[in-house]
DNA sequence: CGAAACTTTGAAAAGGATCAAACTTTGTGG
DNA sequence: CCACAAAGTTTGATCCTTTTCAAAGTTTCG
């Protein structure tokens, strides 16, 4: 158990800042949490399904998600985690995980425990407040992947997540420009579209052909917003981000 | 302006002893709000889509549910609400909605204003935490369906609505032994699970013809529970119940 | 009783899934 | 730093579940 480095905690509080605002003396409560920080390698679980965990995550650096599997063995994954993120939030009321949660690439994780967290919400209710709001807006997450899963076309729905993910890492400081690091394998990115590996491929291949995105080695570039957004049918008022995202010329 | 009738505040408190357990001055502290009883039609709009609400309305009689209208008009539902729902909890945290909200069926609503309800929550914490954790159930059905719509047959999806409807409708007392009423038309189940009617009459075709169920003008019954619960692929951990449903022989 | 709303059926088309195999990139150990 | 194996991407061809379109039955309700 370590005291939180602040370049550790500092990533949950640009995250609460970009969704709602936090007093200095908020902020000072979460950074004296007590906190214990864990390297995990790539597709490790962090939380199993059928597990009842006695912390929360936050995830500091890397990319997670939530998934999972089918009894024959196909995977959905339901949704991805970003730094910022507290991905089993909703550990802290519903105790045994309906689903797994997992790292997609190597993570560093800040463990909370669920005693402190509830002593946190107490003390300070703004910031129960916040995370109670932090649950919903992934609810809204979930709402807008339903649809795009239940209703648009393999093309719409991949463009949609680009243009998701991108506002999402721009809101916590993490594009550089219209650039991001996009460290999913095709095989990954469909089972979160609800697609297979092939048809995800071919929908790249188009985006590219057109000039909209460019994609390689685990870089994604937006070349051309406007297109991209309108083919992938994206509002980003769901994400209920405190100021509008920015996409520089 | 009305006190609350007691049958009606009722169906919230037999909602949530379902999903948490509730103290007698909590139950008091529910029962003294002040609401406001609506009676709407079918298929009228609660809440629209970008509208900023001042209450949260609880749902008394009938079914309502959350949907999303895309650019080319098809409609994606997000989640049914029955009896002692409140479906638009969340705007408690989230000012605009991202969604509309509509009766499927007449309902009798009842209004809290949001000022109630956060004073509810701040006096009582138990309450403020029940409510938290009627949200995040309300995210888990929502991965559930996610999962159904990614990655399910039209057979299984279907049934697996039919096994949570039934199971939920038990929780709050509206099932009569195998049996309940489901007021939806197939094109509305069809908006659901992202189907066309067409493929949602088929199945249920099929359903009927194996003897797995039995449905006429809005009532099912559940001949075989086993095999719907396999067609469904239906585990109801992800509805976070107190207890476990049950199914008479 | 009749119109409107639903359900049902048939036939054809399409969007993706699946299968298989070649090609690239990445990361590791020698 | 190279060589290779493993992982990931790409392409082609075929199959299949669902969608779409159309039209005929049924209910429901005013």
């Amino acid at each position: 158990m370590q005291k939180a480095a602040l370049p550790d905690s500092q990533a949950m509080i640009r995250k609460l800042r970009s969704i709602v605002d936090i007093s200095d003396e908020d902020e000072a409560a979460i950074l004296a949490l007590p906190i214990t920080v864990r390297q995990l390698s790539a597709d490790q679980d962090i939380v199993a399904e059928g597990e009842r965990p006695g912390s929360c995550c936050l995830v500091i650096e890397g990319f997670a998600c939530r998934y999972k599997i089918l009894p024959d063995g196909r995977r959905q994954i339901m949704a991805f985690h970003i730094p910022g993120d507290i991905p089993d939030l909703q550990s802290l009321h519903l105790k045994v995980m309906d689903h797994g949660l997992a790292t997609t690439t190597p993570c560093r994780l800040a463990f909370i425990t669920h005693h402190d967290m509830w002593g946190l919400c107490e003390r300070r209710s703004a910031i129960a407040a916040a995370m109670w709001r932090e649950t919903l807006i992934d609810s809204a997450v979930g709402r807008e992947w339903m649809i795009g899963i239940g209703r648009r076309s393999a093309r719409t729905r991949t463009a949609h997540l680009l243009c998701e993910l991108f506002v999402r890492l721009q809101a916590v400081g993490l594009t550089r420009g219209r650039e991001y690091d996009l460290p999913l394998t095709q095989t990954e990115l469909g089972d979160a579209l609800g697609l297979s590996v092939v048809a995800v491929n071919r929908v790249l291949q188009d985006l590219r052909a057109e000039s909209i995105i460019t994609l390689k080695s685990g870089t994604v570039t937006l070349l051309d917003w406007e297109a991209l957004g309108a083919a992938g049918q994206f509002d980003p008022s769901y994400l209920h981000l405190k100021r509008p995202p920015e996409f520089g010329t």
